[in-house]
RNA sequence: GGCCCGGUGGUCAAGCGGCUAAGACACCGCCCUUUCACGGCGGUAACACGGGUUCGAUUCCCGUCCGGGUCACCA
């Protein structure tokens, strides 16, 4: 009988959500599901001095949106509770203690005051600390104990030999132990430190498969003397490569700010769906067995598998995202195109109420990002001031000269159509390119341009037409035909 | 700087000793067409470098270079 399989996703509540981090939980949840295990939330606020407000709530929406709903949790509680850890803060120094007891830690008095200045006087980057306290007597240790020193609790490490661990994506990593620092594991505020409480929270709550970035594949041996010390089975450890973002002079770096839109909420402020977020970053990092791409999270769930996650970090690419984003507004229907357009519409046509049934179809095959909607449709509501200029295009063999008549002729037909609907004016229109014996691109242009004054429009003449209604768009046709006399 | 990890086209990436080195995005061209898109077809473009091991290395080993991460009373 093998264990259930359990992951967490343990941010902290640092009031936003990166990609990076979103991507960690996504992959937690998928090895969780793959395997028919658990998915546990837990906050880690251990940070009193970095509290964010309504930080957590940012958190559950985003999980919830992104459709990563967990088992266990905070808000929906489970059997290893309580999942936030400053609840928990009074399991922590017990177990320090128990350290202490077995020699593996101890108590030292150092002021940050000494540590500052020993960073200080160091010319070697990363001096770390001088193991000033390893030692201290037990007669010191208990008077400074009793007279209320402060005080925190290092890991005392081993000074030679080295520790090895098995990551799942990254194989044996050794370390040699002179290269551990005396780490914190209770801060003098009472606290736990993030890489103690992890160790206690992960054993605590029978977390198998630790999954986290590899910024933590250093640090890692010395979360196994921890275990080791306490007598626990050491968890499954898999380590992300990170997501990274290409800076203006063709080096990359972390992703941050600067690079563009770097949490889950920026990104959907900017116009992409949360499906098709999900979709990219599940692909960055992880590839399938086989080509495909497309992958709702419930397929996710079946392909996904540890032995296909990668090595080497990878940049955030948006325009990729985007390709993502258009592919899913494609394959919606267009009702439901038109209720996530529905805002966007707002923004561009303000009280005027035009089909939105209409507007989202000639939209849905030419939209990858939500944003752009308002100004292809803004037209629709107040037509730009245009030359008559735009009236002249050589492919659709329209010019200044057999513009006027042109247009006049498009008047007289459309004005005669007794039901003004796409198909009627459709077949008004081919029908008068046809009389004319002109191609449907020369009978076509100079009414689109009267009647939108732009080029470039999302759908053509026909569209148009329809979705602006017949008062309006006879009365633009009109206008169109008197700035050409 | 020490330590750890990585290095296939601009980007994401297959590949796990023998391939004309997949595919996707982006880019370019053509077709379709009522503008733009969509769609279809085609194209440019990669194994960082040097040594080994081997009949044979993108693949295994070593070194160099490059990139990233990490060295907090932050997580």
């Amino acid at each position: 009988m093998s264990k259930t399989v359990r992951t967490r996703f343990a941010p902290s509540p640092t009031g936003f959500m990166h990609v990076g981090n979103l991507r960690t939980a996504l992959y937690e949840y998928l090895i969780a599901k793959s395997l028919g295990g658990t998915f546990v939330l837990r906050i880690e606020d251990t940070d009193q001095e970095r509290k964010v407000e309504g930080a957590v709530d940012i958190i559950y929406n985003t999980l919830r949106r992104a459709g990563l709903i967990h088992d266990e949790g905070p808000d929906i509680g489970g059997n290893y509770g309580p999942y936030v850890q400053s609840e928990r803060k009074d399991m922590y120094l017990p177990y320090a203690q128990e350290l202490i007891k077995k020699d593996k830690a101890y108590y030292c008095f150092c002021t940050k005051e000494r540590l500052d200045m020993l960073r200080e006087n160091s010319d070697e980057p990363g001096a770390g600390y001088d193991r000033h306290c390893r030692d201290l007597p037990a007669e010191t240790v208990e008077e400074n104990l009793r007279n209320g020193v402060p005080y925190v609790i290092r890991q005392k490490m081993p000074l030679e030999g080295s520790t090895t661990f098995e990551d799942a994506v990254y194989g044996t990593i050794t370390v040699e132990n002179s290269e551990l620092q005396d780490q914190i594991l209770i801060k003098a505020d009472g606290f736990p430190t993030y890489n103690f409480a992890n160790v206690i929270d992960d054993h605590t709550m029978n977390i198998t498969h630790v999954v986290r970035g590899s910024e933590y594949l250093s640090s890692t041996p010395k979360y196994n003397l921890l275990y080791e010390a306490f007598g626990w089975d050491i968890p499954v450890y898999v380590h992300l490569p990170l997501i990274m973002g290409k800076n203006d002079d063709g080096t990359i770096s972390k992703l941050a700010k600067r690079h563009g839109a770097t949490s889950f909420d920026d990104l959907v402020n900017n116009g992409f769906l949360p499906e098709a977020i999900i979709n990219y970053i599940a692909l960055l990092g992880w590839a399938p067995k086989d080509n495909r791409e497309m992958f709702t999270l419930s397929e996710l769930t079946e392909c996904f598998s540890i032995d296909g996650i990668s090595k080497s970090p990878s940049v955030f690419d948006y325009d990729k995202l985007e390709w993502f984003n258009g592919e899913y507004i494609k394959t919606m229907t267009v009702e439901k195109f038109a209720e996530v357009c529905e805002p966007y519409f707002k923004k561009a046509l303000g009280d005027k109420q035009l089909d939105s049934i209409k507007l989202a179809s000639i939209l849905q095959q030419r939209t990858t990002k939500l944003t752009d909607i308002p100004e292809k449709i803004a037209f629709f509501a107040e037509q730009p001031d245009y030359d008559k200029e735009l009236f002249v295009n050589k492919k659709s063999k329209t010019t200044l000269e057999n513009v006027p008549s042109l247009l006049k002729a498009g008047i007289d037909a459309l004005e005669a159509l007794s039901s003004w609907d796409h198909d009627s004016i459709h077949d008004c229109l081919i029908g008068l390119a046809e009389t004319l014996g002109v191609k449907n691109g020369t009978a076509m242009w100079p009414v689109r341009i009267a009647a939108s004054g732009m080029t470039v429009t999302p759908g053509g003449a026909v569209e148009i037409l329809d979705i602006l209604g017949r008062e309006e768009a006879l009365k633009r046709l009109h206008k169109g035909l008197e700035k050409l006399s």
